[in-house]
DNA sequence: GTAGCTTCCGAACATTCGTTCTGTGTCAGC
DNA sequence: GCTGACACAGAACGAATGTTCGGAAGCTAC
């Protein structure tokens, strides 16, 4: 005997075809527009569904009573790599962790900032020219990690080391020099992770 | 004698508020919350600062006649990195404010699945163990991408290469040898970005 | 069978939406 | 002091919104 799940049915693809919505146009439907986009001719129906993605979670209100994404509404599949069993059908295979980049990337978002990577003097580091860097913002690091330092009034991206009692920003590289800074080495933050976009 | 400007005035403030609003609710609200936002007291006011920002093109419209954000509306004001003295706020991404990490990495959400990289095989393309991979979902590829394979039950991250007329996956890594699959190559998806986190 | 769900449709309805139109106060230019 | 922009307020209005309710199918269980 099955246990009771407690939870209605909730078509993921009403989720999906809301979220690609959302992406095209960064705006939630009126229920009329969510019938035509899930082929429903009853908005009362589209209020019924729309209250299940809202206990799941998927879907919120503002204070002004408008539909709003909910705090899941932005995670996506995670599909792992060992437990595949031949079939590419993703729909139907229970494989599937759900998580949001950001939160994964992001820990302390008040502390984190993001860079836009200049150059390719951290290419042997896996860090490419276009690359988004996760930085958690704070004024000193530790030797040996990769750091985001403020050096004639611009960003670089280096591995913080020492030489000689001195701080010094090496890159990974060889065809860059290291960086020795005259006076204080003004550090901005430290690599926390990086996004890359490729198509 | 100035010429004219032809385009009227509009508070930035308004357009601040509203960015404000977007980024804690997701959504563009209807014109009457707008007004209280602003501090406005007709709608009809609303409606022509609406269509001012429309003109400059900070909104826009779905084609269901929803206000929406327009093209402008995720840029941020010149607080260049390389400009700044001292401590900068947190300076994004070239003049670019994203509303999410995910919002840039994903495009269609509905076919886009992430990936966990396994083993050192594409260290040469920057993609580390670890990594979680962004991945378009489809049957097929063209040469030359990275594609997320399904060899032996198990996904692969390799380069799509044709030898021979036969498809082969190679790898970007000279530890690790093409392989060149016996029968159909069972393609996964492309990779459409990755995100990496170190800390 | 029939009883009880669940899924979905359709109409009715008050509320809210955005537009339009008129009116008021202020400032600039002549 | 008059005129014409411009920035806003306020009311009026049809259209669109989301909710409620009643009912028609379909499936399951007994």
């Amino acid at each position: 005997m099955a246990l009771n799940t407690q939870k209605p049915q909730l078509d993921p693809q009403y989720l999906e075809k809301l979220q690609d919505y959302y992406s095209e146009h960064k705006v939630i439907p009126s229920y009329s527009v969510l019938a035509g986009l899930w082929g429903i001719s009853a908005k009362s129906w589209v209020s019924e569904c729309v209250k299940r993605f809202e206990e799941a979670g998927f879907l919120d209100w503002t204070p002004d009573k408008q539909l709003k994404p909910g705090a899941r509404f932005f995670e996506r599949k995670l599909a792992d790599s060992t437990v595949q069993a031949g079939l590419p059908n993703p729909a139907i295979s229970d494989g599937y962790d759900l998580i949001t980049i950001d939160d994964w990337l992001v820990k302390i978002p008040s502390r984190t900032a993001l860079v836009r990577v200049k150059g390719d003097s951290m290419i042997d580091a896996g860090i490419h020219e276009g690359d988004l860097l996760v930085v958690e913002v704070q004024p000193n690091a530790n030797v040996g990690e990769i750091v985001v330092a403020i050096v004639d009034n611009e960003f670089t991206v280096k591995y913080l080391q020492k030489e000689r009692n001195e701080f010094v920003l090496r890159p990974a590289n060889k065809a860059y020099p290291v960086i020795r800074p005259k006076g204080r080495l003004e550090i901005f933050g430290v690599m926390a992770g990086l996004a890359r976009r490729t198509r």
